[in-house]
Formats: C-alpha cells, sequence, structure tokens
DNA sequence: CGGCATCCGGGATGATACTG
DNA sequence: CAGTATCATCCCGGATGCCG
C-alpha cells in the first residue's frame, strides 16, 4: 500500500482548529475552570477569580462564550442589579478534557521549562 | 461542611493556562497536528498543509516550538537548501489530547453553531 | 456600586514583495 | 527553498466616563 492513503486520512486541516479559538481564546479557558469548577458568579467574583482581566476584556469574552453556548447570563432586576454567569450542559462536556490537559501540564511543564532554558537560539528571551 | 473547603481546592488559577498559550496558541495547534499526523516534514510543505498562514507567522511559530521543545528544527546544508521540521517525543505525548478533543469537536461542534445562530445578543456578527 | 461603552497606545498578526 | 523586510490591520489592555 502506498502512503498516500494514509495521507488522505490526515490531509484535512487541523479538526480541532475552529474550537481552539472558542475554547482556548484568550481568557476563555481561565473563565470556563472558574465556572466550571466554582460555579455560577457574578461578574465581579470572576474578576476576582481570573486575576489581570480588564473589565472590558472580561465583557467581550462573556458575551463570545454566551453566544457559543458555554455560558448563561443571567440579568436580575434588583437594587443594586445583579447579572450571574454559570457554565452551560455543553461546557460541562469539557471538564474531562480540561482533567485531562491539567494532568499533562502537571507532567509536562517542567520539560517545557528546561527546554526553553536551554533554548540558546534567535528567540532567546 | 462550608463551601470554602471545596472553592479553597480550586482558587488557585486556571492550571492549564501557561501551556494554552504554548500549544493553543495561533496556529501552533495547526503545525503540531500536521507534524503529529504526517510525519517529518519541510517548511514549504508546512505551508501546504496549513493553508492561510504566511512565512513570517509560520516561521515565528516554528521558532517558538522549537524553544519550547516541541519541535526540532533540522538544518541539511545542501544545494537547495533542506529544512526538515519534526515533532518531538514531548509532542507526541499530545496525541491522546488532541484525539479527545477531535472527538469533543465532532459531537459538539454543531451544538455551538446552532447556539451562535440562536444567540440575537450585541455580539451577533 | 456594578456592568458596559469609548478613545487611545502597543504588540501580535496578516499581505505583499524581496533575498541568501 | 526557506525564509526576511516592510507596511497595514486587528486585538488586547489602560484610562475615562456613562447608566441603571
Amino acid at each position: 500500500m502506498t502512503d498516500s492513503l494514509e495521507v488522505n486520512s490526515t490531509t484535512g486541516p487541523c479538526p480541532i482548529s475552529p474550537m481552539v479559538s472558542v475554547i482556548f481564546g484568550r481568557w476563555a479557558t481561565e473563565v470556563l475552570w472558574a465556572l466550571l469548577h466554582a460555579g455560577a458568579m457574578r461578574f465581579t467574583e470572576l474578576r476576582r477569580r481570573v486575576p489581570d482581566v480588564t473589565p472590558k476584556v472580561l465583557t467581550q469574552r462573556l458575551r463570545q462564550l454566551e453566544r457559543d453556548g458555554l455560558i448563561t447570563r443571567t440579568y436580575h432586576r434588583e437594587v443594586p442589579p445583579r447579572v450571574v454567569y454559570e457554565a452551560t450542559a455543553l461546557a460541562r462536556t469539557l471538564i474531562p478534557h480540561f482533567a485531562g490537559l491539567e494532568r499533562w501540564t502537571r507532567e509536562h511543564a517542567r520539560d517545557i521549562d528546561v527546554a526553553r532554558r536551554a533554548y540558546a537560539g534567535p528567540l532567546a528571551s
């Protein structure tokens, strides 16, 4: 058998790249992680749990995650107003994958760190 | 039991976010996917397999992946010159995780698409 | 007070053309 | 073949201000 058959089964562009921008876009993973592990919470608590994110960018990411069906936004018309964000069932299907990546990180983060220190090429930063 | 104990075990910032920028940064996933599934290849073939990436950005990403120990770069001093990129053993440990995300994408990509169409909020694009 | 919009600067990214 | 060089563009981040 030629290897072209093998190649044909993998020629398609990376099948997960469309989801990468949705799930692993900037701050998206941190927000999802917080909502999946600590449950529903308000905007301000989300800011506490996702340090260094500015309110503007956090709002942008929340809108995108809401649009993609990964979180819900519930507005409570009170004084003062209260907005609660919560992970959807769709987002919860990501939990085992996040857990797997957490394990990978624990096992290999050091390898990357070592490689980075040993690197002496043009990107040595 | 109070929920503060539960919270304590998850208060740390998202533990996978440092790796997300390395593995799921722009074009990184596509490049790793190509090298993991089709084996070592040259710069030009990588451009063919990762459509729409410009040579400048592809070079940047390859340098970063090399620095982080996920790929190797082998320069063959010939006429014409030949540079071969290959995934390392460290990168191969990602294969099951990529496979898991591929399955998740197959199972839930449609859900995201439906949510996106049904969304009528400020991000309706 | 909490959530969100606007203006601006900087770094990453993209398009196009050129070089060892 | 395997990248650079240059310029345009976009997204992120900081500061400020509005509005319920």
